[in-house]
DNA sequence: ACTATTTTTTATCGTTTGATAAAATATTTT
DNA sequence: AAAATATTTTATCAAACGATAAAAAATAGT
């Protein structure tokens, strides 16, 4: 029986979160340091310990709440609409997200280049699930002649591909522009263009 | 005036870079250690500071090393022809360079996701002369009417972000579909999918 | 074959890192 | 206000890490 969280408990877990997951971001689990975490979160190491146990556990709950996230904006791409709505409708769930939470995205291209060992388990089956589903939209698109002959599962990893190079490569693409997602003009126009090729790629 | 570098040096460096490189890339250059690297390349570490001095030595080598293949890989991009064979060269390229150098790949994505502290020196301005030219080309096609409107940069994000996704993510993209670029069917259709939507998305 | 040089191994050092124990402080409950 | 509980700090540890020194072994030059 787990005994309710204190208000202190809610609020220091979760700058204690908000600080691993920047952390995560940068160097990876191997990388990060928990006294760099602490330190980012105003706190001393021991400190830390006492709210997560381990480094582990920590970089678990990062894992997690990101996931959370992750999911949760990507719910209703299985809306009945038209193709078009429903691409349109997807790459904006995914540009919002890379804008949102850019962090969380490192943390999750960390994991994968790190060969995803906790991820994998994490995501389970449920992954391959979701990609089942979409792919099998698309594919009845292309059946009914609603869109180009496309193989799905490559089109999803290029919605993927560009929407996570955005928050990915941040750090290159604002030294190559000077610009990042926060900026408003620059995010209509990634998206616009994101937008523009993929449907103009694949409608007929 | 340095001495001649020796054959087993010349060798055994090589081994070292080859194995740094892959360590790198799994887990960046804080997350990465010398035990590993010399573990993976048969030595032992005090003979691996032997022939780099530090860890940051034999990281700026691996950079370095990855960065010239990366532009060679890149120096025809300027060919005058018609925008369609010019794209499709260029994500021919940038495909086999994801498919021949997927480690080297991920220690870019890993640098440039630590804030790219040693790259963006290394890079200078030259990336920036790159980039500059190609979206000049671009936008003459586009004012001679040979494109859609389109904003350059943004197509060339695009074209990275697929092909790096390819390399970047192997891991979960081999979880997903149980193949890699390794394999010749699966890379054939990847850049198919990219070349047909990227061109269908731009050609009027 | 002998000497000089290069390469490898063994032993070790100071720091950093993840983690624990226990004391001190703050908060909540009664 | 006192007692009970929760939180924070101080002190410390063992293991891992980057790096060095010096001896041993291997290779190259004469």
């Amino acid at each position: 029986m787990q005994k309710k969280r204190s208000r202190i408990q809610i609020i220091n877990q979760q700058k204690l979160l908000d600080a691993a997951t920047k952390v995560f971001a940068s160097y990876g689990f191997r990388g990060a340091t928990i006294d760099q975490i602490a330190d980012m979160a105003g706190m001393s190491k021991p400190n830390l310990l006492y709210y997560f146990k381990t480094k582990k556990e920590i970089y678990l709950a990062v894992l997690e709440q990101t996931l959370n996230k992750w999911l949760q904006s990507l719910q209703d791409w299985m809306v009945t609409g038209t193709p078009e709505e429903t691409i349109i409708n997807y790459i904006n769930k995914k540009f919002e997200f890379s804008r949102d939470h850019p962090a969380g995205s490192r943390v999750f291209a960390n994991e994968i280049m790190e060969g995803a060992p906790i991820l994998k388990n994490l995501l389970g089956e449920d992954l391959k699930r979701l990609v089942g589903e979409n792919t099998r939209v698309i594919k009845g698109w292309v059946t009914a002649g609603q869109i180009r002959p496309i193989e799905p599962i490559h089109l999803m990893f290029m919605i993927w591909a560009v929407t996570q190079h955005y928050a990915d490569f941040s750090a290159q693409i604002e030294t190559l522009t000077g610009k990042t997602l926060d900026d408003e003009d620059f995010y209509k126009q990634a998206k616009k263009t994101a937008i523009q090729i993929i449907l103009g790629g694949i409608l007929k």
